[in-house]
RNA sequence: GCCGAGAUGGCCCAGCCCGGUAAGGCGCGAGCCUGGAAAGCUCGUGGGGGAAACCCCUCGGGAGUUCGAAUCUCCCUCUCGGCGCCA
């Protein structure tokens, strides 16, 4: 959620934003014409109180035909306060429901662009291994060793949905443990959070409305699932005003992700893209002041486990275009896959300013003494597991169907070098 | 699921029965005092509108009654006890 202010008193900035962004400028005139009606309607409203207010004051002291008479007056002015209050209540639902849909205002660092082709590779690291044979797909791979399960998986859930087994369900967890480890010895705090989250939840970090039909929502309690630990972990300051020194807050959890990915029917084959799948994430609250530097740190945090793996990967900056709309500035982290020769999205690292604090009202006072503020807050995956999983088992898979396992995992898995 | 008790500003807590501008304390800040400090005293300490003066709102959320609601009525949420059920 954008600051009102910003909207009242810099309307062509945010134009200029959405535009950068490709939403159209429509909200922001519904959102104008409502909130000047709304603050003229408001202060109407205050001179009627002020003046029922005044006389209410006076009436137990009154008596007779002359208290008779306020009363009658008082009970006209309630009349047309209560009409207003009507008109004010349809008007702030109106507004606050532009103001939902408005994005995020892009860091200026961030480049202008219009989708994923204008995002800008800022970095290749890792090597890309030199086959001498076909490498396979991470599918054919996986069914072979028979580690993962696709059949069995759609048998008790339905499609979209995979089992792990043997060695595979062993490496996820080594996986899983290894990402943990490194984030803490990198300083953030492990956190396990419910993986059902409510309403003020998924609207505090901006996933409700836009994002909501993406998530499986369970009617009969009016919960979710957990469409990314984001939710969960951010919510968990809600409407909490931080101390200074409790900044900066640096969490990491690792649960499950469910995405109903509706409408979406490519990428179908395989486990890079289904209704559940693990991942470690990061969050940090911080003062305003450095949260852009503390983007880059995240980043690195995130980057320091695709390095232990010892994965080619790639780094982009996501134009305007292609953000999702509560980020002010976002990187992705793509490792490459042989089997299928692309790129994989496991990691997008970003920095919301005050977009989701003002939704969720986490704040902090800098000084005891002065008016408490807006943290930043921001997020990135530490990785996803299953894309993470894809590339393991396409770039170490040998000849022979076997498949090493990376260094940094065997300890987690009692020494074992390979699965095979 | 049932019964009971609660939810009041950054924190603690009074007011509710019996409707009339949310009392007090803590913390923090500014001022006075002091050689300096402590103590003491005064003021300030949530949100919104307004250029400002100033005004309005705010007692878990929502409806209602009333000239007027923290206070009365109804609905909901959450917390804490007790009972029940349960891996």
């Amino acid at each position: 959620m954008l600051d009102i202010s910003i909207i009242r008193q810099e309307p062509e900035k945010v134009r200029g934003m959405l535009r950068d962004r490709c939403y159209t400028d429509d909200v922001l005139n519904e959102f104008i014409r409502a909130d000047s009606e709304w603050r003229r309607l408001t202060d109407r409203g205050n001179v009627l109180r002020k003046e029922r207010n005044a006389v209410s004051q006076t009436i137990p002291s009154l008596k007779g035909a002359e208290k008779t008479k306020k009363i009658e007056e008082m009970r006209l002015v309630s009349d047309e306060i209560k009409d207003i209050d009507t008109k004010l209540a349809e008007l702030d639902a109106i507004r606050e429901g532009c103001v939902l849909e408005i994005p995020n205002i892009p860091h200026h660092s961030v480049p202008v662009g219009k989708d994923a082709n204008d995002n800008v590779i800022v970095g290749e690291r890792g090597k890309v291994r030199k086959f001498d044979f076909r490498p396979k797909e991470h599918f054919e791979i996986g069914e072979a060793l028979d580690i993962i399960d696709f059949e069995r998986g759609t048998k008790v859930a339905g499609s979209g949905f995979y089992v792990l087994k043997g060695d595979g369900a062993r490496l996820e967890r080594a996986l899983i443990n290894y990402m943990l480890d490194i984030h803490h010895d990198q300083g953030y705090k492990e956190v396990f959070t419910p993986a059902v989250i409510n309403r003020s939840a998924v609207i505090g970090t901006g996933q409700y409305p836009k994002l909501k039909d993406d998530m499986y929502w369970l009617e009969r309690d009016d919960l979710w699932l957990n469409p990314t630990a984001e939710v969960p972990v951010t919510n968990l300051h809600q409407d909490e005003i931080f101390d200074k020194n409790d900044l900066p807050i640096s969490y990491v959890a690792y649960l499950p992700s469910f995405r109903r990915e509706a409408g979406k029917h490519s990428d179908t084959r395989g486990i890079a893209r289904v209704h559940q799948f693990n991942k470690v994430e990061m969050v940090r609250f911080v003062r305003p002041e450095n949260s852009f530097d503390v983007l880059e740190e995240l980043r690195e945090n995130a980057e320091d486990i695709i390095r232990g793996l010892e994965l080619p990967y790639r780094i982009l900056l996501l134009c305007t275009g292609d953000m999702s709309f509560h980020a002010a500035k976002c990187y992705d982290l793509e490792l490459y896959a042989p089997g299928r020769d692309n790129w994989l999205e496991v990691s997008s690292c970003s920095c919301f300013t005050d977009f989701q604090a003002r939704r969720a009202r986490i704040k902090f006072r800098p000084e005891p003494h002065l008016k408490s503020e807006f943290v930043h807050t921001l997020n990135g995956s530490g990785l996803a597991l299953p894309r993470t999983m894809v590339a393991i088992l396409e770039n170490y898979q040998n000849e022979d169907g076997t498949v090493t396992i990376p260094k940094v995992l065997r300890p987690y898995m009692k020494g074992q070098k390979i699965i095979g």
